[in-house]
DNA sequence: TATGAATGAGTATTCATTCAT
DNA sequence: TATGAATGAATACTCATTCAT
């Protein structure tokens, strides 16, 4: 499916609204306002509220799903550095695209996504569990990691991780005492800070490199 | 603030509807409904539909308050062994009150969240993080935990993983294949494999203790 | 099902307005804003539009049931008589109920009427049909009437015959001159000039007096 | 006014429509959408909705005029012989326009009919009844009928019959046992038995012949 | 001549809340 | 203390029509 310009540009301003507001908390005239449009454009380009959403998703799941493969399979890196690179992906991927991903955190904890949405979050997480269990048995076979690793549990700490600091930022902010710095530069530290916690976790929790003897 | 048995019986089954089908996604005719008493009683009661939130969270925050600070005092126990407990407490109270932490979840994500709840959230979440920042220093201070440790971010990952294990588990329960499995089970199943996972990623991430060598 | 006041209220001015704009033709605001209450009223009362005209035939088809058959079980009256007798009763329960049988008009001529209304016309149909069967046979039986009579479309003619005049009589009162008689008088005119009209039809077309030799 | 091939199928498509659904309740999308056409159109072609039914009483209006007077100023007819014919054309006229008749039906009903509509319907309805008129009196003028015939309302039983039947076509079908009978096949009947019925009404009811003694 | 885009007024319905009792 | 009735504002959506091209 494709969108036109003006179709994006109220998918982006709906984006941002339901993820500050909820899907059933913004209306679609908050959106019409925001995007400076007529009310009935909405109807008029996506046939309803629910269908906008559907078109949100549609969208935003085509840009995830390309990205990761073709990386990982180069031959040269470790199962290490591939972890890493990985790591540092979803990061991105996740901080990138904070609102769209607030929509889908939401999503998962309703009992009314639609089967549209929610098949789509499906194949979604059933695509990235694959992936990472190709590079961690990888991994085991070539004697890099352990056994004895939850994976799914793994990934749960991945993207659980990630989610709740982007979700509890403003507190992370001012526990951290960091209230005066400007929010872009806090995304910034953010994302570097998880980085190096992850890889870390990680590290430890599935490699059987010794981390840290002595220290 | 106290609260009759009328009330407390409309607050359960708004926490219910809360969490399943979000704030603005319920009704007040939803909940007076399911809790079989008068529309006008939800106002009558709570003043407004937003006081019924507060009020519900002014409930379940109390309830959290005083739980662990009591049993970490205790002399005996090694700062390994602390935060064990912590982690399965920590497990159990979020697992136990599935309903309340979905809402606070999605309250966080919010910005539309009132002084009153946003406060509370803050509060409690300073509150974990000044345990948490006790326990770890005191097992520093004994040498049995490592120095360059990310505080902040390791209760993020444990709470995090705890909520999007929550969040997703219609799909962990797919993607492990226990989609015959009856859900108080797989709760159950759930608790012990999240238990096992968290402790084993404090444990390698957090101690000085040498996990795996040779395994 | 019974209705209170306010109901009735409503309905009979709904009766009033669908009769003279169509269903679909008149809105709920309409109604609202002539009976003098809320919009939110009709949703509140009946559930919805549809389920007002629903309400609406319910009630009517109700008051329509009962009457006729009672009194034609007469046995001291002549077949012609008892014919007489139903005719004139159908020519005063269709013109004092026009507004509602406008609707049914209507109502018959929509492919979208819903299964509940096309349901309850189809019973009444069916039960005057029977009721001229057992009138007509039983005078077939005392040889007052002729055999080879078209019951169906004999009560065909009598309902479209009174249909026709009531939805057409503004006309029927231009072509006839009486363009200064008032609206009241003319219904009584027309009544009479119906039964005399239709009694004789009847009388020439199914009896087997000879109505009107050397005239 | 005449009106090119386009205009003539948007005016056969809504025609269809709004017998089936009426004026009201028939969008101008509808019309598009089975047209095949634009929205637009419908406004670029008749300037709006009220203006394209005005079009559609216009043409059909036109098509029916002309038809009768002619034949039946053949003299060699008797006046039951003209009586007849006319009652198998206005048989013709009507069922072969069922959707044009249906929606006159309609508008008849209605208060909201313009002027124009209202204008045209009276229009005819006068050419009718002065036809009916010429034919009754000519008839009565050569001692063939009675002079005590209301012919406002015989007019009225012949309109108001077959109006009814074909109204309530899908009814006396079941009334009549025929359910399994193909609709076109079952027209060939309905038009049949109402030239008989009406027919035998006429005869029986307007002229001096002795119908049935001894029967 | 024809049309896709756009609009503002309109639709029925639901909302949280208030009021009289 | 408790509630059925009522309300006005808001909801998503559809309408006939217009406009720029």
């Amino acid at each position: 499916m494709e969108y036109n310009t003006k179709q994006l540009q109220i998918i982006e301003v709906a984006e941002r609204l339901f993820a500050s507001k909820g899907f059933a908390g913004t209306s679609v005239r908050d959106i019409a306002q925001e995007a400076d449009i007529n009310v009935a454009m909405i109807s008029y380009y996506f046939g309803s509220k629910e269908k906008l959403i559907e078109a949100l998703f549609s969208v935003r799941m085509v840009q995830t799903r390309t990205q990761i493969e073709m990386i990982l399979q180069n031959e040269e890196l470790t199962p290490l550095q591939k972890v890493n690179i990985w790591i540092d992906m979803v990061i991105d991927r996740l901080m990138s695209n904070q609102c769209f991903h607030k929509i889908m955190m939401r999503e998962q904890l309703s009992t009314e996504r639609t089967p549209i949405i929610s098949g789509q979050i499906m194949e979604l997480k059933i695509r990235n569990m694959e992936l990472m269990k190709k590079l961690i048995t990888e991994g085991q076979e070539k004697g890099a990691f352990r056994h004895d690793v939850d994976l799914t549990l793994m990934v749960t700490t991945l993207y659980g991780t990630i989610n709740h600091a982007m979700a509890t930022q403003d507190y992370l902010k001012i526990i951290q005492g960091k209230e005066g710095v400007e929010d872009s530069q806090y995304q910034l530290y953010l994302r570097s800070a998880l980085s190096t916690h992850l890889k870390s976790i990680f590290k430890s929790s599935v490699s059987n490199e010794i981390a840290h003897v002595n220290q």
